[in-house]
DNA sequence: TATTGTTATACTCTATAACTATA
DNA sequence: TATAGTTATAGAGTATAACAATA
């Protein structure tokens, strides 16, 4: 290569390489809060309420600050959260009896009924949402979803662990 | 396998494969947007701010029907947000003279400073946030990224072409 | 009549601080 | 005093409808 010239299409080297990959990740999240909307419409459920079905239907009962922990949601915004899914009679809370400033949350068998039904609709929205991929893609990207969300750096995670 | 048991950690199906994709891409989203509303409180930018300097600095001036429909934004919040950025004089609206209901969009040049050191705070958080991977890996993830946000379907993509 | 930009408004999700009841 | 849950409130981001100016 000639010193003067420079290439029309310049390979992209490693920072460039990354560069804008967190407005893609805004511009995927946006098309994917569509998408799971519409499909949990059926359900009645928002995303953060289909989150702490989900959860709790995976990791079986727990207490709120847990809860909020796991899935990084404020515990104060959790309240009314958990207040809708409540009364809708999909999940039970009550104090527990070794310390009773702890609210153990567990799913009620219409609950794990109503997260079954909605998971069924949301994966038929992913599979849409992951149309341009192969089968083999997919699994790579789940994959590298699953490694880049393990240790998450957000204001949750700022506050308390201190990891970040 | 005998037919009667049942393994106790079963193989992922490709249903289950996918399943909960939304809910990790959620999750990115929300650590994305910390690192990178961090990152860019120097430059005094929100990150939709951000995605429209950058748009302008790659793809030249252009109308603001058009910007918004590249940025998958509401025009009627267009509004504010470009207001804000010409107010700081990082960019400028003139109607277009060959039809003047059109405005076109331009970075000044303050703007193309602001965009530039703006981006380079970003990348840094993009690298902190892509830690886990190696560069091959961050290289598939961006790929997968730009592949699965190259037609996606929003709320604003459906109301109009009508591809969803 | 259709289109571009604009205003007004409401809704979802998130963040912060102050309060209560338990420990 | 510290912790779990709660209340109240503010902010960012997004969606919808109605409007003015222009075509």
């Amino acid at each position: 290569m000639s010193p003067v010239e420079t290439p029309l299409k310049p390979e992209a080297d490693d920072a460039t390489l990354v560069s804008g990959v967190g407005l893609l990740i805004f511009r995927l999240a946006r098309a994917s809060a569509w998408r799971l909307g519409r499909s949990l419409t059926d359900s009645g459920l928002r995303w953060p309420e289909f989150a702490v079905l989900h959860h709790l239907d995976a990791e079986g009962p727990i207490a709120q600050r847990e809860l909020a922990l796991a899935l990084r949601i404020q515990p104060s915004n959790l309240v009314a959260l958990l207040d809708h899914l409540q009364e809708r009679g999909l999940l039970a809370r009550a104090p527990d009896p070794a310390d009773r400033r702890r609210h153990r949350v567990e799913l009620t068998v219409g609950g794990r009924r109503a997260v079954k039904r909605a998971r069924e609709a949301t994966r038929r929205a992913e599979g849409e949402m992951l149309g341009p991929l192969s089968a083999e893609e997919r699994r790579q990207f789940r994959a590298l979803l699953v490694r880049l969300t393990a240790h998450t750096c957000d204001r949750g995670a700022a506050g308390r662990g201190g990891r970040c």
